[in-house]
RNA sequence: GGUCCUGUGGCCGAGUGGCUAGGCAGAGCUCUGCAAAAGCUUCUACAGCGGUUCGAAUCCGCUCGGGACCU
């Protein structure tokens, strides 16, 4: 890319597991840079084990943000994050010329580099409403009332998914207009560079060391640790692989073997999504995380 | 030695003569406010050989494998 400003955001990408966070620390002592990570889950202080969160010796080597910074019981989304890795920057920059972010939330770090179309906040009641009636009677009645309410977004949309037909549906009930009015894609050009780097590895290796983190969670503790959250079990924020495969264990639903098989596979799942989602990005310039240092890689 | 049951794709599993089972895993993909979420698409079968039949995973015979029981 041409670089033509002076400041510079490094962003680290790849499946979980494959070594980002090693990584970022490196290249981030390496800069005199500070990190801020883009997980949608590592943000939630009361979340640890399961989200592969940093050591505390990880965390003291170089400054984090967005770690363990809100709680579950906050509404994080790609908008806020937006908001909030832009402030951050712009704090960061009267310091240093770079920063280094970090994560495998490829949404977030797309609304970090691209911007989001602005679309009005929508009263939390409406969602609330559509997920009642969603939940009662079923994906026919969303389907109808997005069909009826919003025909704009229903001829081009997934009209399959409940979670995108709800969404679209509060955005018409809630401002009078189609989603799709809103969604420009109008691509926001920052008053940074973007440098991003990918992290890969062969397919069969990543998925043994996703294997074995999973079980080392579990020997940290990981089933304490989800226990613990049982009571606040509805939130979004726990709706997240390594935390929701316990609730049948717990209730003796199936043995805690086969959680822990459901944890690895379905880790092994979301890897593989976000393979497809960085794999798309032509911006990215891939590295093999086993062979790769810090060190080593050109910057620009 | 004899009698009976049984053998479907990596796994589970339906199908008793003609029309796609399905699920899981695996693979591919979608993606602007829940994204570690949600959704979509999809490959590998009918143990083997022979027979009956216009046509067999489905009926018959033999062989091989698994299981149960009898002496």
């Amino acid at each position: 890319m041409i670089v033509s400003f002076t400041k510079t955001v490094y962003i680290i990408v790849g499946p979980t597991a494959v070594g980002k966070t090693a990584f970022a620390i490196a290249l981030a002592k390496r800069l005199n840079a500070s990190i801020i990570s883009a997980d949608a889950r590592q943000c939630y202080q009361e979340m640890n084990i399961g989200v592969a969160r940093p050591t505390a010796q990880e965390l003291a080597q170089v400054p984090h943000h967005f770690i363990a910074s809100h709680s579950m019981h906050t509404a994080v989304n790609a908008a806020v994050f937006e908001a909030h890795a832009l402030q951050l920057v712009d704090e960061l920059f009267k310091t240093s010329d770079a920063v280094v972010m970090v994560g495998g939330t490829g949404l977030y770090i797309k609304a970090f580099c691209e911007g989001l179309d602005t679309i009005p906040t929508i009263d939390p009641a409406i969602r609330e409403g559509i997920i009642q009636q969603y939940e009662k009677l079923g994906l026919r009645w969303l389907q109808k009332e997005v069909e009826v309410k919003d025909p704009l977004y229903w001829e081009k949309g997934e009209q399959q998914n409940p979670q995108r037909l709800m969404r679209a549906l509060e955005v018409k009930l809630g401002t009078g207009d189609s989603i799709v009015s809103f969604q420009q894609k109008n691509k926001v050009v920052r008053p940074f560079n973007l440098v991003k780097i990918g992290l890969e590895m062969p397919r069969p290796e990543l998925y043994d060391r996703i294997n074995e983190r999973v079980l080392k969670m579990v020997e940290m503790g990981l089933e304490d640790e989800v226990k613990s959250l049982l009571p606040h079990f509805q939130l979004n924020a726990l709706q997240t692989v390594g935390y929701s495969e316990w609730a049948p264990y717990f209730k003796g639903e199936y043995s805690k073997n086969r959680a822990i098989e459901l944890i690895q596979q379905n880790t092994r799942h979301y890897a593989k999504r976000q393979m497809t989602w960085f794999k798309k990005d032509p911006e990215i310039k891939w590295y093999q995380a086993s062979s790769v240092k810090a060190a080593q890689i050109n910057l620009v």
